[in-house]
DNA sequence: GTTTGATGTGATAGCGATACCATGTCAGAT
DNA sequence: ATCTGACATGGTATCGCTATCACATCAAAC
């Protein structure tokens, strides 16, 4: 491997001149400056950020864990949040935990060894004690799309409960009186305020609520939940996630249900596809990529000033209207 | 920061029988191993891998860069990739090239720099010069989807030009005399493949071949490539990748064209949503998890032995028929 | 009783880069 | 003629860890 000592001998410096003229810092005469260059590209010298970052406590990198690069949710995020920060000169260093919170302690010990400057996790549910012992040595952290009960860090979230609240009515409002909802497993958070709000927006107008827990975050697993949600012969589903939705809508065309007509469904998340299906779909759709530059931007505060107290963002979600509902 | 020396003074021991002690290597006795570990739990020791890769040459540490973490495509083998090398201790850090050369050697060289042990790429159109610098240099690299032409390193591609062939012919089969190609960017190697199978099956059919190239890889793109190839009144469609069977499918339904009866679809790649319209789109599977497991094999392969000759491993795709194209 | 080899421990020397300090030159100010 | 401060360069130490070697100890083997 080609050192800065070799960069610095050829261009007949010494290592620290070699250093000061390839990363501009410090002072270094238009002469060095070139010799080191020449010399530097002659070698095809490369700076070893492995060194460079244990002498300067800093990698320039930021670690990103997600609960699944599948998910077309957090790929999205994961995109803003890399374009936003790559702009500031860092790397992220994007990985999978699988919704395994024992896969999700070891990425983050993984990435803290390697020593990121930062980290932005999606959350998955569990003890999740590496992130309080991340938090308690000051690393900055900022957490998406769902946030751990009594954590102090910062956290981007979508305001889960009111857009289930505003699919639920909307539903009521067409005339819907027998609404069921196909969940995610409760452990997760998201699912936990989507259902909340759902169950608020039926109790509220006096409606019977009917929930069908999945066993699992799979399309397969929303499928089996909507199967025992239709004993119920409700004339309208709302879903808890874009894995639900796909689920469900399975399992209708396996009944040879029509959408709109038979049954009404909204689901939450707007992706490619909700608008090549027939009729095309009422969604709730979330911000994704605005998501990603919160978070961002959050952790580009943190990471360039003093300790604040911790920020809890909530962005908004939006109902958007289509014709899976009967709607005109 | 709670280095190793805290942890051996504590224990009462050196430095490097603690490093002993923690690593398992060399010898150490039951007594320090106890005393080590106790102190390394109470101190909440974390060992510092930036210094030990400094000192071994080594990070167990695998970079990933693809070229769209958003398509489905690149996620499904993203975490194929990663389950499977997580399984042998490395790490894994995926990137985001977004089909720009540019960022594309920017991530490469971040982390090379950063002394990855081995990197997993999906080239994007270009130069690729940082691609044959790290394989002159000798760094272990494999390449998925793609293929940079003359670079000595393994890949992991499929059989992109039969798969096109066959989704052609199996349109020419059901009756089809006008059947047009809406393409992603002949820039892209897959899809240049795919256009010469498109192109071959068209031909050896004495059909005449009509071709509408995308400006870019985005759906917006299919959908205008789509609306150039109407022109044509074709009775079937072949696109080349999802994005632009989504893109085509928004334009087929805006000018209200019944798939499957007014006209034949067949696209690359099946996704999730691809049974969810009506009528289930017939297309060409690709075995996303395989390419993922097979480069992590070949890497493995290569970072474990000496230099072999680069492999190359083509995986077959699949036609899988729904009834997109008039089929029963 | 010496040899041998397995076991256990620590001192020292780096890995490649930069922080820090010391030194030196030289133009302009006094 | 001396002083000052900007500019320029290099020596040394150090980041946290482990490779390497030197040196013990001790049981079994001869």
């Amino acid at each position: 491997m080609t050192t800065i000592r070799d960069v610095a001998e050829r261009a007949g410096v010494s290592p620290m001149t070699a250093s000061r003229a390839l990363s501009g810092r410090g002072y270094a005469s238009d002469g060095a400056r070139e010799a080191v260059r020449v010399a530097a590209d002659a070698l095809g010298y490369r700076p070893n950020s492995v060194a460079r970052a244990l002498v300067q406590g800093a990698t320039l990198s930021i670690g990103l864990v997600v609960s699944d690069v599948e998910n077309p949710f957090f790929a999205g995020a994961a995109r803003a949040i890399a374009d936003q920060l790559e702009n500031h000169g860092y790397t992220v260093l994007l990985t999978n935990s699988d919704e395994n919170p024992a896969r999700e302690e070891r990425l983050v010990e993984a990435l803290r060894n390697r020593q990121v400057d930062g980290l932005i996790v999606a959350p998955s549910e569990g003890t999740n004690r590496h992130l309080f012992r991340a938090v308690a040595d000051g690393l900055p952290l900022v957490q998406i799309d769902r946030a751990v009960r009594g954590l102090a860090a910062d956290a981007v979230l979508v305001d889960n409960r009111h857009g289930a609240e505003v699919a639920v009515g909307h539903l009521a409002t067409l005339g819907h009186r027998s609404i069921v909802c196909v969940s995610d497993p409760s452990a997760l958070g998201s699912a936990r305020e989507r259902l909340a709000g759902y169950r608020h927006a039926i109790r509220s107008r006096g409606l019977a609520e009917s929930v069908a827990e999945a066993a699992g975050v799979t399309q397969g697993d929303g499928r089996e939940a909507t199967a025992r949600a239709l004993d119920e012969a409700p004339t309208a589903i709302f879903t808890t996630s874009n894995f639900m939705t796909v689920g469900a809508m399975h399992e209708l065309a396996a009944r040879g249900l029509r959408i709109g007509s038979d049954i009404a469904v909204i689901g939450f998340d707007d992706l490619d596809w909700t608008t090549l299906v027939d009729p095309p779909l009422t969604v709730v759709a979330q911000p994704v990529a605005e998501i990603g530059r919160t978070a961002a931007t959050l952790l580009l505060d943190r990471l360039g000033s003093i300790p604040a107290a911790p920020r809890r963002v909530r962005l908004k979600t939006s109902l958007v209207i289509r014709r899976s509902c009967g709607e005109q």
